[in-house]
RNA sequence: GCGCCGUUGGUGAAGUGGUUAACACGCUAGUUUGUGGCACUAGUAUGCAUGAGUUCGAUUCUCAUACGACGCCCCA
């Protein structure tokens, strides 16, 4: 048998109708924010993820998807959506748009070559977005505020934002130094992680799990106090929007984040659920004022956000959110003969095109199958087909739920079925709240009925 | 790249160095000649991830590989 590859998913049936749904949450946030879609390629030449975020980065150095393609050009599957968005912005020239900034979104799947384990895979699918062309520290708020709201939609409550801010470019590197200074004299204390730590990335010390109760490394210099005054000010300025926004956040000192193209504010939002594991983090992102030129475009301030889907779908179901996704048909439609067979065929067609979710039998299965098919599809109305009814223009329509069955004149099937549903769905939000019963909304008394 | 555990049917799984691999669910058919969901009866893995080895004999032991789960590094 031949297995997909490690690392990677099939996504299909009830999972998929979550992804779906998640995404169109995703899309519906983006597009009050005022974020276009963009699509851009899944591989680029390997040379923009080395320039664009960085040569020291795990994700460049060990764990791209690396290949030569038929006409000898290094090939690279994107490790994430930043850098082709950048190189887009620069190729089509975005920065001479009137429009400004460029504010976009993307939604796709990235490769990282991984060790799989939980929360994590080779092939996984992020959305994100980017702001291109403001430095307006109301920009940073903005997708802090966009990225917690898409959680908040989705229904998401146990979520943590924290924030910090690396500073510029002269912040960064005074406080890099002070920092290898700090921790040189007592290095022989921490483990061997952090023993390479110093040399690569001093920073991630900070977020140590081993060290973490280490005094050395509690006393440690923080970022904030090696900012220097411009860059402190823009930091308090985004905490000043967010506060008005009414979004909640933790400044914390020790979110680094791995790409090496980001400054200033930088965040990530976790989950905070029970059993979550240890890859917890469900986005994040940060500033990047350098990026663009770094690769060959103007001086553009941007920032942006990404999250992982699969994280994200994770996180609902370990906090148990109710999604909102179709399960059931609204009718099967069922027959013995070939002459019933092709009236369901006509009839299936039309109640189709009138807007009712409508299965029929495929397989040969004798009317017993055919009602447990009915009942495995969760079908709301069943109907046997039947030669006599047809001939007199007449049709019996099962209530699955109360069992009554009604014969319906053939006009009338779609007003009766419309008819019908309206009714069902009434009952089944009583409150006039909008909301089905069991769904956990605040908006009425009525909702928190059990479940099953 | 490192560590630890695992891999038996459509599903959940039990189990053994030796003729027919439990049990349950599901599915199919019949009892019920066109109205199911209950009950009963029957059927439902020529195979226990793949390859090699040990053995008279391996699903069971050993090794390798693949894949899965979890953790480390790193990260969403």
């Amino acid at each position: 048998m031949i297995q997909r590859q490690k690392g990677c998913n099939d996504i299909y049936g009830r999972e998929a109708k979550i992804w779906k749904y998640v995404e169109s949450v995703v899309d519906a946030a983006m597009e009050k924010y005022n974020y276009t879609f963009i699509r851009t390629p899944i591989f680029e030449a390997t040379e923009l993820f080395h320039r664009g975020i960085g040569d020291t980065t795990d994700i460049v150095t060990k764990e791209s998807y690396d290949f030569e393609d038929k006409g000898g050009r290094s090939i690279t599957l994107r490790p994430e959506g930043t850098a082709g968005v950048v190189r887009s912005y620069i190729e089509n020239k975005m920065y001479g748009d009137p429009n400004q900034p460029v504010k976009v979104y993307y939604n796709g799947t990235m490769y990282r070559y991984e060790r799989p384990q939980s929360g994590r895979d080779r092939e996984l699918t992020q959305f994100g977005m980017e702001v291109l062309g403001s430095d307006d520290p109301l920009s940073d708020a903005e997708v802090i505020s966009l990225a917690v709201n898409i959680y908040k939609m989705l229904g998401l409550k146990e979520i943590k934002v924290n924030i910090n801010s690396l500073g510029d470019t002269e912040s960064r590197n005074n406080y890099r130094e002070a920092l290898v200074e700090y921790f040189k004299p007592h290095i022989d204390d921490f483990c061997e992680d952090c023993k390479v730590r110093l040399e690569k990335n001093p920073l991630r010390i900070l977020d140590c799990k081993v060290d973490a109760e280490n005094e050395i490394l509690k006393n440690a210099p923080k970022t904030l106090d090696y900012l220097n005054e411009e860059s402190r000010d823009r930091f308090e300025k985004v905490q000043e929007y967010l506060d008005v926004m009414q979004i909640q956040y933790e400044i914390n000192p020790n979110i680094v984040r791995g790409l090496d193209y980001y400054n200033h504010t930088v965040f990530e939002i976790e989950a905070k659920v029970e059993g979550f594991g240890s890859n917890n983090v469900l986005g994040g992102g940060g500033r990047y004022n350098g990026l663009v030129s770094q690769l060959g475009g103007p001086e553009t301030p941007c920032i942006g956000f990404a999250s992982g889907i699969g994280r994200l779908v994770l996180a609902l179901e370990k906090e148990k959110v109710n999604v909102p996704i179709i399960e059931d048909i609204d009718l099967f439609l069922m027959y013995v003969n070939e002459d019933e067979k092709k009236y369901a065929a006509y009839l299936a067609q039309e109640l189709r095109m009138a807007g009712f979710i409508v299965d029929t039998e495929y397989t040969g299965r004798g009317l017993k199958g055919q009602f447990k098919q009915a009942d495995r599809l969760k079908a709301k109305f069943t109907c046997v087909l039947n030669s006599e009814d047809l001939d007199n223009n007449e049709v019996k329509i099962k209530n699955n739920k109360t069992k009554e069955e009604e014969v319906i004149s053939l006009d009338a099937i779609i007003y009766y079925l419309d008819e019908q549903l309206n009714l069902m769905e009434a009952e089944d939000d009583e409150c006039g709240c909008g909301h089905h019963h069991g769904e956990e909304h605040e908006c009425c008394g009525h909702c928190h009925h059990e479940e099953e």
